[in-house]
DNA sequence: CCCTTTTCACCTAGGTGGTAAGAT
DNA sequence: ATCTTACCACCTAGGTGAAAAGGG
């Protein structure tokens, strides 16, 4: 579907009045939310700073080693129109809590039961996009994936990925910043973005999939699950 | 070791003038500049868009396979020093031929004869860093690594490879430049830059390895190689 | 003969859910 | 009971040189 106006889409910019976001993989999304979609959030375990033995050989200096955490599947994509395309752009995702509930699974009814008030909000966090800033055009010229952007539920992680609650409900934003050359700049910021909000992204942040047709689905849909996959050919 | 001036160091907007950048991995450069350092060159095949079915599936676009083309090994790397943190700098390399002679290996002597003059030039391709541009800042803060840059021989490449003709010598070249935010920056353009050349990363462009001892040292020193490894456990 | 291309097994690097054990 | 963690086999994706085949 296309975009969501941000809260007060009038007296912005005219860098980003006219910005409009189409969500990609829009099927597969609605097929998720239509089962009731869920991301799985995993403790970042912070391993400790990777010298593999082959780098240190050569004189390499370490580097901290992948985190444990999860990217989100389907990835949040975008394809983005109206921008400048000569004006710079800051691309950036949050996420923001549905409600102020928790959430359990119920296996005999298959369904989500409300349990009790939600948990103290995480740190709120945001990701911004690695190719930030870059030119409309560029932004344009292709589909925007968020595929770096990782959930963790460790309320440390000090690696930058996106901390939420598990068993809380998510709207993931999407937000266009152009990056204003006026010196003043500070005092338009707020004219200055546009956001977009899809409510079939939205999801239940877990530690482990409790409704088994998510997962029947992730396997289905995510290439990486390919090994639990059975043998149905698929064309 | 320690930056090679680029030619004439006077005269240089001070942005770039107090730039420096240390090669990384030098000890490793020398051991294999000491042998004659040999870069496979390949051609890119052309494979045809790939659209692997998962994609298909999910809605995706088709997008270009991966090419065939060969990395450099050991990986360009510089630690940079010198910059205005708060400037904007794009970061590139190129390769300039060494002399204008063709060469082939004389197997019985293990050495590189001159085989006459060099074949017309390839057309002169740079690479940018790919996360150009960018503050000098975060230039400064880690090793910047060109593992990205690939090589190839096809002359009609056009993936924005490397084109460099196999048989042939050339010597890399980093080059720092100031993005200058000034309207009439053109005419300054000259002064906007800085070059470096480390004579150790100097090599012999080819479509396979001629010599056994560079074959032995990439495989013992590449970890992508560690396939062709003997036994003998290094710490 | 000299050089290039193609294909291959074998790696690195890292994204999956399953499973069993652990925590509360 | 309910939720979380740690480890695992199994994938995707792609960087290696060996070996054989191809070309002039």
């Amino acid at each position: 579907g296309w975009a969501g106006e941000g809260p007060g889409a009038s007296g912005k910019n005219r860098h980003v009045c006219h910005a409009a976001a189409r969500l990609e993989m829009g099927s597969l999304w609605e097929e998720f939310n239509r089962l009731g979609t869920e991301m799985i959030v995993t403790k970042a375990g912070r391993w400790e700073l990777e010298w593999p033995g082959e780098l240190q050989r050569l004189g390499g200096t370490p580097f901290p080693s992948p985190s444990l955490c999860r990217r989100m599947f389907p990835t949040f994509q975008v394809k983005l129109s109206g921008l400048d395309p000569l004006a710079d752009y800051v691309l950036l995702m949050d996420f923001i809590p549905l409600d102020d509930k928790r959430y359990r699974y119920a296996f005999h009814s298959s369904s989500w039961l409300a349990a009790g008030r939600a948990e103290p909000a995480a740190p709120g966090r945001v990701h911004f996009h690695p190719d930030s800033p870059a030119k409309g055009a560029q932004w344009m010229r292709q589909i925007v994936s968020f595929d770096k952007l990782k959930l963790t539920n460790n309320l440390l992680d000090d690696n930058g990925h996106i901390i939420l609650n598990s068993m809380h409900r998510y709207q993931p934003r999407f937000h266009v910043v152009f990056v204003d050359p006026r010196r003043d700049s500070e005092r338009f910021a707020h004219q200055n973005f546009k956001s977009f909000s899809f409510p079939e992204t939205q999801f239940m942040a877990v530690t482990a999939y409790q409704n088994h047709r998510i997962t029947q689905l992730k396997i289905a849909s995510n290439p990486f699950a390919k090994g639990f996959r059975d043998g149905d050919p698929e064309p």
